[in-house]
DNA sequence: GTCCTTGTTTAG
DNA sequence: TAAACAAGGACC
């Protein structure tokens, strides 16, 4: 070895990322057998505290900490399962969104591949009940005779044994006397999914062997059955490798073979069972990539997206409703892959319909996977690993789905991108996922596209200031028109005494009119339940929950009160707890009351509802959409869930039922929402080229600006008034906002934890941005007391990273405080 | 965040 | 006197 020729010293020590709240990495001590086979990016298991974790290293390195380390206990894959970028990308998330790493980690890896460990005790295999000489009291004797039954328990379970909360003092004795041992249990969580399969020995598997082989079954009518069966569906006889992959047991089973003749077919080494790995995953359509053509306006959106693509900025893809998007979406996503990088296709919830996703893997195949809420833990692992290893090339998903081990994205889309569900609220990290993919696109310098038919301000703004590609399509696919929208003035009509329950005459004959001529209809109201209040008529008083500042929600049909911030259900009363009478009344109306009402018009008529409470399991909502595709269903009834992305051909109605409570809404946003939600549930109505689509928008003020803009799909004219008064009143696009929330459950404590908070920030940075100390819409959440304090700051000139680590510093100093040391206090960047 | 230790209050 | 409650730190 030469002077210059300095070994490259194999590291020693791992920097570890561990999914924990603690803003720090741990480092270990790698043992000498592994060194040299870890690298960034590997999941390893590690002893933390007193129980073991899953962490991520993040560095490998040479230099021993000042603390005393532990070893590292265990390597977990073959090779790393977290991409380099991937932990620049936390890292961003992480610093932006005011959390620590660790947090991040937690939303990253699903829980499958997050092992852990609890602590079981169990019996010292020395110990005897009988002859002990050992002194035990009463808590102590039940667990000994507990554990003399079961040959261990969890640690959670030791409470409810000896029927005290503070167990920890009885363990110590236990051990102490030799009685009991603790051990920590690993919890392996992802099980690949097993198939049993079977097939003929090998000697069998060939022309000749095969007919000496009916020779010896001539008697053994069964197992002759058997064989046969299975010749049936795997032919040997032309393709004898076939016999390796063999058939799945259930399949024999399933062709009236029972499993004892298949057994007695084993025992006689004629066949034998195996298993093989199989992905839950599983979607064997071969693609069909031959049948779409777009029209000429999707092509030239298409050109001037593969433009905007090349300047280098992000794609705002301004596509109206029922214009094709999907269409240009797979030719670009087709382009991206043939050239041998991968794609991220964002889609909200509850868009993630079969319908499109049906579509999407048509076209792509098994080289697509799908990330949704409503996949199993077990499914995300395998999509998870299927990107690792390259199976996966795109993933279609949602607002999670950016934190999947991408390596080498050469295409983002966000489609929907002005949703709000992009935005996760809790826990930490609380991401906007639209924004996020901005920057994971800029960390793979890949192009990136958002698409909407009714983009946000935000987004508008920004391209406005050339700062997005701006790209329109505003025709709609084929000879479809965009629907007719129309008010109408339900004051008047409750005036005239025209309304039935909550529908005006006109949308009632609307109705009529459309079923009547075979098409279909859907009525929107974005509140679900039967009755928000209930009301005494005698003194006023409404049932309030109990652990919320919110009044319980009706829900007729279960006959019970339900809280929709902590579910709380009560019994519905029979009378008023507060002066006893029995005048009980509602106010306000839900879904559930609208589809009553309806039937009550239209006994005749299918109404179908379609909620949050209809749609809870996980095919609820297909079904529901089935029979709304195939025209079993005439009036689908439904809250937010109905405006997103579903195209039915034979709807040619929209009811907005109650357009003024969105206006009310207390957030700057509501105009702005208010114009997309009738924009989007309308965009339902008449998506085929037959019928023109008709929307009826009730309100009580038909010369409402913002609705007077709706109707007369002004976009631009709103989003210029929008805009100016943004600007005045300091909201974004014009600011950033950082919303604190801080929460105790004491009210006093709260307020003195706020306004200490709120005037160390002003002190620190500046007045002028900080808005205090206010007692948000709903003031109480689970029992917990709620005070915001809203930061507002400049978009240029400011060093924003100083702003929010000043931020971060104020409130450790409110924490500092001993008063306030219980009070949680929550960061919300850009809140939503 | 969670675990665990230590100190203090509370109930019987 | 045991148990519940509260507070503080470390976690590598």
């Amino acid at each position: 070895m030469s002077l210059f020729d300095t070994p490259k010293s194999p590291a020693h020590y791992a920097d570890v990322i561990l999914p924990v709240a603690v803003p720090k990495l741990f480092t270990y001590e790698i043992p000498p057998n592994m060194v040299g086979f870890l690298s960034v990016g590997f999941r390893v298991i590690v002893p933390f505290g007193s129980k073991i974790t899953t962490g991520i290293i993040n560095k490998l390195h040479q230099n021993p900490p000042k603390y005393n380390t532990k070893f590292i206990d265990n390597i977990l894959d073959n090779e790393p399962i977290v991409s380099p970028v991937q932990i620049q990308f936390m890292r961003w998330m992480a610093s932006y969104y005011l959390c620590t790493i660790g947090e991040v980690l937690k939303a990253v890896l699903p829980s499958g591949m997050k092992i852990s460990s609890e602590s079981r005790v169990q019996l010292h295999p020395d110990f005897d009940l009988e002859t002990t000489e050992e002194p035990l009291n009463e808590r102590e004797q039940l667990l000994l005779a507990h554990l003399s039954q079961h040959p261990h328990v969890d640690m959670k379970e030791v409470p409810k044994i000896i029927g005290v909360k503070q167990y920890a003092p009885h363990i110590k004795s236990l051990i102490e006397k030799q009685a009991i041992i603790i051990f920590e249990h690993v919890k392996e969580k992802y099980n690949p999914k097993k198939e049993k399969r079977v097939r003929l020995k090998a000697h069998w598997a060939e022309e000749t062997a095969l007919n000496q082989l009916f020779g010896l079954l001539e008697k053994k009518q069964k197992g002759l059955e058997c064989v046969m069966r299975y010749l049936q569906s795997v032919n040997i006889f032309d393709h004898p490798e076939l016999n390796n992959v063999g058939l799945e047991k259930k399949a024999l089973v399933a062709q009236n073979v029972s499993a004892s003749s298949i057994k007695t077919l084993v025992k006689n080494q004629i066949m034998e069972e195996f298993e093989v790995q199989v992905s839950r995953l599983g979607r064997d359509q071969i693609p069909d990539r031959s049948t779409i053509t777009l029209t000429e306006a999707q092509e030239k959106a298409k050109a001037e997206i593969i433009e905007g693509m090349g300047s280098g900025k992000p794609v705002l893809f301004h596509g109206i409703t029922g214009s094709g998007k999907t269409e240009i979406y797979i030719d670009l996503i087709q382009q991206a892959l043939e050239a041998g990088t991968q794609v991220l296709l964002m889609l909200p919830e509850i868009a993630l319909t079969t319908q499109i996703v049906d579509r999407l893997a048509h076209y792509f195949g098994e080289q697509m996977g799908i990330y949704h809420s409503k996949y199993s833990d077990q499914e995300r692992v395998e999509v998870w690993n299927g990107v690792v290893n390259g199976q996966i090339q795109f993933v279609v998903g949602v607002r999670s789905s950016l934190l999947l081990p991408f390596d080498n994205l050469g295409l983002i889309i966000v489609d929907e991108s002005h949703e709000i569900s992009y935005k996760q609220h809790e826990p930490n990290p609380r991401y906007y996922a639209a924004d996020a993919a901005l920057i994971l696109a800029h960390l793979h310098h890949c192009p990136i596209i958002m698409g909407s038919a009714t983009p946000s301000f935000e987004q508008l703004f920004l391209a406005q200031e050339k700062k997005y590609h701006l790209v329109q399509l505003t025709e709609r696919f084929g000879d479809a028109q965009l629907p007719k929208m129309q008010l109408v003035d339900i004051s008047r009509e409750r005036k005239k005494k025209t309304m039935v329950g909550d529908y005006s005459s006109v949308l009632i004959n609307a109705i009529k009119e459309t079923v009547g001529k075979g098409e279909q209809v859907i009525i929107f109201q974005n509140r679900r339940g039967y009755a928000p209040i209930l009301i005494c008529e005698d003194c006023g008083t409404s049932h309030q929950c109990p652990n919320c500042a919110v009044s319980l929600t009706l829900h007729q049909h279960r006959n019970e009160l339900i809280c929709h911030y902590c579910g709380h259900q009560d019994k519905v009363p029979m009378d008023c707890f507060a002066c006893g009478s029995v005048k009980l009344s509602t106010q306000g109306f839900g879904t559930q009351k609208l589809e009553e009402d309806l039937q009550n018009i239209f006994p005749d008529y299918s109404i179908q509802r379609m909620d949050l409470d209809t749609t809870r399991n996980k095919n609820s909502y297909q079904v529901i959409i089935d029979d709304f595709e195939q025209q079993k269903i005439d009036i689908l009834i439904g809250t937010q869930i109905v405006t997103k992305g579903l195209d039915f051909g034979g709807v040619t109605l929209v009811g907005v039922v109650d357009a003024d409570r969105m206006l009310r809404f207390p957030d700057f946003r509501a105009n702005e929402r208010a114009y997309q939600m009738i924009t989007q549930v309308g965009g339902r109505a008449g998506r085929r080229a037959s019928q023109q689509g008709r929307v009826i928008i009730q309100t009580r003020q038909t010369d409402q600006d913002v609705l007077q803009k709706v109707i007369q799909q002004d976009f631009k004219g709103l989003f210029k008034q929008e805009l100016a008064e943004r600007l005045e009143f300091q909201y974004p696009p014009f600011r950033r906002l950082i919303k604190i929330t801080i929460k105790n459950p004491d009210e006093q404590v709260c307020q003195q934890a706020a306004l200490y908070l709120n005037a160390v920030l002003e002190e620190w940075i500046g007045k002028q941005r900080v808005l205090g100390a206010q007692t948000p819409y709903i003031s109480k959440i689970r029992n917990l007391f709620l005070r915001e304090i809203t930061i507002k700051i400049e978009r240029e000139g400011v060093d924003l990273k100083r702003v929010k680590s000043l931020i971060q510093q104020a409130v450790i100093e409110t924490y500092a405080q001993k008063a306030f040391a219980k009070t949680h206090i929550i960061s919300d960047v850009d809140p939503y």
